[in-house]
DNA sequence: ATTGCTTATCGTCGATATACGATATACGTC
DNA sequence: GACGTATATCGTATATCGACGATAAGCAAT
């Protein structure tokens, strides 16, 4: 099974670039990637990024989605930090989160061998 | 893959940046995010980029899952194409496919205002 | 307060993901 | 051939996703 110290930590003794922190590493970047992993989202991020903002309203209007669904990948974009929204009277402005979104590209440029 | 013209483009008359090729593109992106979108599989592409290969058996005695859970992220990494195996006697010797991260890299670096 | 508009949430459904054990398949060795 | 090892697949259970319509909650204007 394990040739090297079972008990421990099974994760890369040796390459420790995949130590223990590894664990929570591969958390995050899953975390982003998810939110990533729908066309839907991917549309709707593109679309943020291509005007500055969007009222809500018309992304839903862009997207071949009823207003609900539209409005629960919002809410799964929000949670994971890729978007903002904040309320403009009785509309949301939506625009990225630029910080998260370099936070991604960090994490998938990271991507390569030791 | 969308043809030329679907008659009906709620998408973007406007915007135009946005137009038909944006579907496709945006269903490529979600289909490789969507394969890194579980930490198992963020792991795996992260031991195979740190070994320049891995016979299976190694991967599953790094991961905290069954046999046949790994193997099943090991295919659905291998249809999104990120993940190559190759069979070496009893075997089986996986590697990253460094054309489709690439790929995925670029479509992500790709993700930024016009 | 009532109406109208915009967005979020709820409830529900079918489809899919994730996990596992059990079994099947493929290979090398005896 | 029979056996052991390595990997894939099957079958199944549970959880979550993704979609929708219906409804609630918020605000502006009448």
């Amino acid at each position: 099974m394990v040739p090297i110290k079972p008990e421990t930590q099974e994760c890369c003794i040796t390459g420790e670039n995949l130590a223990l922190p590894d664990v929570a590493w591969a958390a995050d970047l899953a975390k982003l990637t998810w939110a990533l992993a729908h066309p839907a989202r991917v549309r709707i991020v593109r679309l943020l990024l291509n005007r500055k903002s969007c009222i809500c309203g018309e992304i839903v209007a862009e997207m071949p989605l009823a207003q609900s669904t539209v409005s629960q990948h919002l809410k799964i974009l929000k949670d994971t930090g890729l978007v903002q929204g904040e309320i403009d009277g009785p509309r949301v402005c939506y625009c990225i989160n630029k910080a998260a979104l370099a936070q991604l590209k960090k994490l998938i440029a990271g991507l390569k061998g030791n």
